[in-house]
DNA sequence: GCTTCGCCTTTAGCACCACTTAAGTATGCC
DNA sequence: GGCATACTTAAGTGGTGCTAAAGGCGAAGC
């Protein structure tokens, strides 16, 4: 038969004092409570679990051994419970994070190095990966949290999601250092009608910036060169093939062989946002990460380290 | 909030078949029960333990910590019905033995070894002591079951213990091996009249069986030496100090330069004696040593190894 | 020998709670 | 839109774990 472990805690409460009427009292039970619990009990053990006699009772083997066991998962039971008071305490648990490339460079890494000095005990990990992987993890569960971005004209409308705002990213352009803009602080889009372009492959978005940017200068952009990664647009800029958009966070690790010019408000800006999926409340890792990064987001240093290198 | 070890195992369920339907199938359970057994369990934990979404749910943190704990507490439980079907079926526990010296020379090390050999899980263990001694061990229930004697004229009469009667164990004489009589295979009593007599000290019964045989045969014994023990009553006789009744039982080790008369019906036998408390049902391990000792009591080499060496 | 006390048991009854039934909500798919 | 899947909510019921009260039993004390 089934054994019952209320019924094991009561027998082991009997053994610990040494009597039904004992065990009664400490469990805020009646004696007689206590004394139909342990008939029961033994009814599921199939033996004797007490020898009862005129002044208390005492244990049988079989009664020791499920005494012991009792006690063993009373010990599991407080393990939990102290392993439960961790992850509501953000000194265990885990949160598992998704962040677009560029940011992972710059806003990501500064908010995960004060998590983790904050919370050792939380297990924290970030995958790295494009728009579409990126909304794909959070729909899947593959992460809790994930850095996204977009542009006016294409926003993020996902009702599944709940999106926060962290901050606006501006437009730089890169030129070669051996470009005659180089030592130009600033920039007007007209200026660059004739300039061959570097763009994202695959249709990136950054491409539609330019487009857009040179339409209303009123010119057609010439684009000399397709790049995967903003790295790869640095080196091609730097060759001298093309001058390049780029979002200022991308601009972390700038090359010495080439220059940033403002672009002011002349072309829209990047937003970075937080989502997360809706409809579901937030555990404590999550709101405290979304918190680091909302606070980084604002703090001004973030995006003065790249304009002024 | 105190855990409810039957609602970690519903999670477990939950957890193991990925959906509360699964773990409804495979409880026994509607789907609504899981559903409402989570969540109290949630109210309990104090934080969420699944997130719900259309298809099925996935667990939290908490969650799977609570799964994990379930597991372990149910390994615990597996573990205690075995350890119970041991006991039941005496691969494990224990038999605490007493017994007085004299069986614990001849008739017990028979029982113990084949006990040992057909349960070397049970734990056996053996306390010798006198009488009174085993009474209150008995009665303490440092004991299980006990070895007892008695004689005619002071039977053993207590109401709270239930006594077996296993064998009958019949009185001898010896001598020195320089004794005039110490060839002869028996003798009769009044044949005793003018020795001088080693009893044993204290008042031990066996002085009452002395005095009662010659006092049948018309002689008052005179006493020569009181001896603590049948070992030292057996070294007095062998240097000629005198001559001793003893209980066969108590001639296991036999010296060299003492000889063993038959004294036949002549002189009352000891009963040698099981007793276990009454009014508890005993043990199976209790039962089948009791058995094993009836056995071997019954069986007739055993006074046999005695009367011929 | 009687009562008294401590401790456990038994019986009856009540209250709670874990379950079922049934209807409802949300989401995804044809 | 309608159906299917999966969970939720509300209401109702049976089982069970508890209390209360009375009782038995052995030990201790007068």
């Amino acid at each position: 038969m089934t054994l019952d472990v209320h019924r094991l805690r009561v027998l082991a409460a009997v053994a610990q004092h040494g009597s039904m009427s004992g065990a009664a009292e400490a469990l805020g039970y009646t004696v007689s409570a206590v004394s139909q619990q342990v008939r029961k009990l033994e009814a599921e053990v199939g033996q004797p679990v007490l020898e009862r006699h005129s002044r208390g009772v005492t244990l049988t083997d079989a009664g020791r051994a499920v005494a012991e066991h009792a006690e063993l998962i009373d010990r599991q039971l407080h393990s939990l419970r102290a392993r439960l008071d961790d992850i509501a305490g953000l000194r265990a648990g885990s949160l598992r994070l998704g962040t677009f490339p560029t940011a992972g460079s710059s806003l990501l890494p500064l908010a995960v190095t004060r998590f983790r000095q904050e919370h050792p005990g939380v297990h924290l990990s970030v995958s790295s990966s494009r728009l579409r992987g990126l909304l794909n993890m959070l729909e899947s569960r593959a992460v809790e949290l994930a850095l996204l971005w977009d542009y006016s004209w294409s926003r993020i409308a996902n009702p599944g999601l709940k999106i926060t705002h962290l901050l606006d990213d501006p437009t730089a352009l890169i030129v070669s250092a051996t470009h005659p803009l180089a030592d130009r602080r600033a920039v007007r889009i007209p200026e660059l009608a004739e300039e061959p372009w570097i763009i994202r492959a695959d249709g990136h978005p950054v491409g539609e910036l330019l487009l857009r940017s040179a339409h209303t200068a009123g010119f057609r952009p010439t684009i000399a060169f397709e790049a995967n990664d903003y790295q790869e647009a640095q080196a091609m800029v730097a060759v001298g093939l093309g001058v390049a958009m780029v979002p200022r966070l991308a601009l972390a690790g700038l090359r010495d062989d080439v220059r940033v010019l403002s672009l002011g408000a002349q072309v829209p800006s990047r937003r970075v946002l937080l989502a997360r999926l809706a409809g579901r409340r937030p555990t404590e890792a999550e709101s405290r990460m979304g918190q680091l990064l909302v606070e980084i987001a604002g703090s001004p240093s973030l995006l003065r380290g790249s304009t002024s290198s």
